[in-house]
DNA sequence: TATATTACCTATGCATTTACTAGGGAAATA
DNA sequence: TATTTCCCTAGTAAATGCATAGGTAATATA
């Protein structure tokens, strides 16, 4: 599994936000039962993006958060990569890992890297308006 | 990460032998040595190879793993997919997962799907032959 | 100003998985 | 029969994932 719940659920809840517009400020409570996710877990998830400038956030009541940008400009790729970190399919090509030692000789490497770079191609171009229109019941 | 050590290993050793050609066998003790893997460790991976015939087997003196079918006859994916189980993206593809209550009206699963499919494609679509040629130092 | 509401911060716990170790037993060959 | 090799079952330390618990800081309203 290359995406775990952190970034499905903040997936989600960007969608969720991108539905409610950026007028209005929606509290993490609300997006929580909305989405039936764990309200504490959600909160770390919350300060990431808010602490990224992907959504404002506003204290006391009223307060809550919103996006700050339209749906098209954010990619599904940013938001995965915050909140998941990097997306590599093999740790031979994650950053910071220890270099192997075969790197030079690995017959692997180079499918490694050409599918890390088709994943983040493919999460790239996909936006946040583009996933709002897709499978709705 | 989709694809763990177990996986890697799996490939590294299919791609040794398959260096060696298939008419004697190797011990695991010379796959483990020249590719500085841990001996125990291997001992499981290829017990899993053998099973699904991947490899032929042979005990005592003279024994060890070779493989049964030309290095063109094996996907990249059929090695990934016996050792590592399935290879979805996000859990919520996932075979066997308790189907997402939310799957009716999901706006993501159907990128989780389009991107297990172009993965899947991928793998399928590279044999053994193929890492052969390719990063020979 | 007091109180309620909201976001933010640190720490902890539990279950699962990963990568590996340990110690044998069973089959084949010499 | 002895050696070599594969096969089988457990166990384990560390990391990760997915939360929970309990507080602090900022803002709005009565």
């Amino acid at each position: 599994m290359i995406v775990s719940t952190k970034g499905r659920y903040a997936l989600r809840v960007m969608v969720c936000l991108a539905l409610r517009g950026n007028e209005e400020y929606v509290p993490l409570k609300e997006i929580a039962e909305a989405e039936s996710i764990s309200q504490k877990y959600l909160e770390s998830i919350m300060t990431t993006l808010s602490k990224a400038d992907f959504v404002d956030a506003a204290h006391g009541k009223g307060g809550g958060y919103r996006l700050n940008r339209a749906p098209e400009a954010y990619t599904v790729g940013g938001i995965l990569k915050l909140t998941e970190g990097a997306l590599n399919v093999a740790s031979c090509t994650a950053l910071g890992a220890a270099a192997c030692s075969r790197s030079e000789c690995c017959h692997a490497l180079p499918m490694w890297e050409r599918l890390d770079k088709m994943i983040d191609d493919f999460f790239e171009g996909i936006t946040l308006a583009d996933l709002l229109k897709e499978n709705q019941a």
